[in-house]
DNA sequence: CTGTTAGCGCATTCAG
DNA sequence: CTGAATGCGCTAACAG
């Protein structure tokens, strides 16, 4: 049916072979047999049969990229990322070295991820990016972490973007423990994506060298420190009693994120610790209305708190509006923080304080790593700083107002 | 290196046909071989080769879906919903029958269109799903629907959404004489994404029949009809002098849009046409950015204005941001309306008064006409609707202002 | 129900 | 520099 490699040589009167190297271009050939040849692609609209080249030369530009939500902006713009670091560079006309980098959307689902991962595996993908935040599973995580390394060992390239490296799933030690650990991290890229190489990076112990050493990179957010930070801020503006509306539980973005925030209160104010738990509530999704109704049971268990804290930005709009139909004001009655910094952020009103997240460099510095463009971190990870950014949703509580 | 389906064969003691079977599943197996066959698929470890069974089946289980922009949740939702009609619908541990939808972000970009239907092509897709606006280059029409009808042609399905067919770009006549013509869609689909067949379509003449024969589906979204209502509603509060801040020149979704508004205007008040123009600012992106500078140069250019429309919800929120920078309350003010009803708008401050697109429902319905699981509308084409949502950010003018 | 036999379209040896 | 020959791993007829 379809025009193939033979009909271009037939009608070039050259031979197949010399046509194939002359669109593979890696390899000499005349000059004028060459124009030959484009001409007859042209002529005849030759499109290469992708199937029969990936099986001829053991090698497919397919790099897939996992994302929990692509509906989500926070995977969209990681996504986006990965996928401008794919093109050939220039406005070269021509479709070679190009890569074509697929999105597939787990929908938060272990199985599906899973899926993804063998449909990938079967396209021979030449490399593998997982984004955000794993599910805690044992049994999954042990079994991705499997497929993983049996990608990885197959030559395709695998980085994790957004989420802690595969040691800490499986590992033996209770999760605390590896928590704990993790919460040490200076490490920190800077943010400009800039060449290979540079930019400042903190190399860590990993906790399976061997593991990792099959080639997994790793892209770990500081949610811990982020949320930290965060907590700090509003210590330091005299809260006292602070909500928290947590991500979808069995999630690790969704433990370090709670855990700096409980670790900042452990530091500061021990004595906080214990209403800590009656002040968290689990939302189910990273969603405006997981952050509303979440707002709401908070409001009842504690009407004295004075600020809340959200799993992201998304569930802090729903915070807020659910504040505002409460009758509260943002920040003179409550104050209310994010996470993550997305765009609409800060435009909010008011203008939501938050953590930044380079997602744009972490993405596309994930591409760069997936297709070999860049050198992997020492270790084999490298921790990508969030940064405290403080705006118009977060104010001193009310006179008072602490004291119930 | 990898483990092939011979390995199989040889371990299960068959021959690779046998296994062949056993996996694809649609032939007669005995029960004992095929446990036998999947013992050994279980020991080995062993995934197909993509390619190569592409290759020798002449088919491939890529299903491409080109967006504009993958970071904005527009094509978010849309692209998720595509990629829900994909599984096989079940727990159903396996993998057959499995499509993979491959998210491709042209950026907006022709040149990356183009690039990625070749990639695409290249891949023998199963189909391909263009999503959002066209831009409106004589030439980049012409050479995107030749490639379009080209796929078509070679058994590749395709599927527009969000974007007029085909037949609108290329054909002859002044752009505005077809525009016309489409005013009139009342073509409705009710967003429930039901069963294949279900749904109210209202066929229209497909102005280039023989083309869409190829097998092209469109689901436009009735861009025009859903901004005339929004203007009517505007016109209807007492509003006058209304802003326009379009979204990027050369494509069809900010032409009709526009076009809507225009309408409406020269339904109602012929008179307010004269100054459309000076109130019409286009602005370069759908991103807040332009929806805050277009706000501040129609505020330059026309202070008496009451209120703006903007290209969609994210630039509506550019726009609120700078008018509340300005000092302006909204809606006591001025009032603004956005498009699209993205998740956002609801929870914005105020709530966001817009037009709603079923994004969800439309994507949905583009996938399962992607894989051939519903039959096309009558005429190859049916117009989503897009339903006014009246909320908080619109109201009456103030006393006098509109008279400047 | 199962094995055998041919290619699918291309990239690569290996000779010229 | 170019052509001829071989096989990538799998599916699809065909026979048994």
């Amino acid at each position: 049916m379809a025009v193939t490699l033979a009909d271009v040589a037939a009608r070039a009167g050259v031979s197949a072979a010399t046509v194939s190297r002359v669109l593979s271009g890696n390899y000499p050939v005349a000059g004028a047999t060459r124009s030959r040849v484009l001409r007859a692609v042209e002529d005849l609209q030759y499109v290469v049969n992708g199937p029969a080249s990936a099986l001829a030369a053991a090698t497919s530009d397919l790099v897939g990229v996992l994302v929990n939500d692509i509906a989500d902006p926070f995977f969209g713009i990681i996504a986006s990322a990965v996928q401008s670091e794919m093109g050939d560079g220039g406005t070269g006309g021509g479709v070679g070295g190009q890569k074509l980098a697929v999105v597939c959307n787990t929908g938060g689902s272990p199985e599906r991820e899973l899926t993804y991962l063998t449909l990938l595996q079967r396209q021979r993908a030449a490399a593998v990016v997982l984004s955000g935040g794993a599910v805690e599973d044992e049994e999954h995580g042990e079994a991705l972490a499997t497929r993983l390394r049996r990608l990885a060992a197959s030559g395709t390239r695998v980085v994790l973007c957004g989420r802690p490296p595969l040691s800490e799933s499986p590992g033996a030690g209770t999760p605390d423990a590896e928590a704990d650990a993790e919460t040490e991290g200076q490490g920190e890229v800077n943010g400009t994506g800039g060449t290979a190489g540079r930019g400042a990076y903190e190399a860590r112990p990993n906790g399976n060298g061997a593991a990792e050493g099959h080639g997994i990179v790793t892209l770990a957010f500081d949610n811990r420190g982020g949320a930290r930070r965060l907590t700090e801020h509003l210590l330091a503006l005299g809260h006292r009693r602070i909500g928290y509306v947590a991500g979808p539980a069995e999630r690790t973005t969704t433990r370090h994120r709670l855990g700096g925030h409980r670790l900042a209160l452990q530091e500061r104010f021990p004595e906080l610790l214990d209403e800590a738990e009656l002040l968290t509530v689990h939302g189910g999704e990273y969603n405006r209305a997981s952050g509303y109704d979440g707002a709401l049971e908070l409001l009842r268990r504690a009407p004295g708190m004075t600020a809340v804290l959200a799993a992201n930005d998304t569930v802090a709009l729903g915070i807020c509006a659910a504040l505002r139909d409460q009758g509260l004001r943002i920040p003179e009655d409550i104050s209310v923080a994010g996470f993550d910094d997305l765009p609409f952020s800060a435009d909010a009103a008011p203008a939501l304080t938050t953590v930044r997240l380079p997602l744009h460099e972490a993405g596309a510095r994930a591409g760069r790593l997936a297709l070999g463009r860049e050198t992997p971190p020492p270790g084999g990870m490298a921790t990508v700083r969030a940064e405290l950014m403080v705006r118009a949703s977060t104010a001193p509580p009310r006179q008072g107002a602490a004291d119930r």
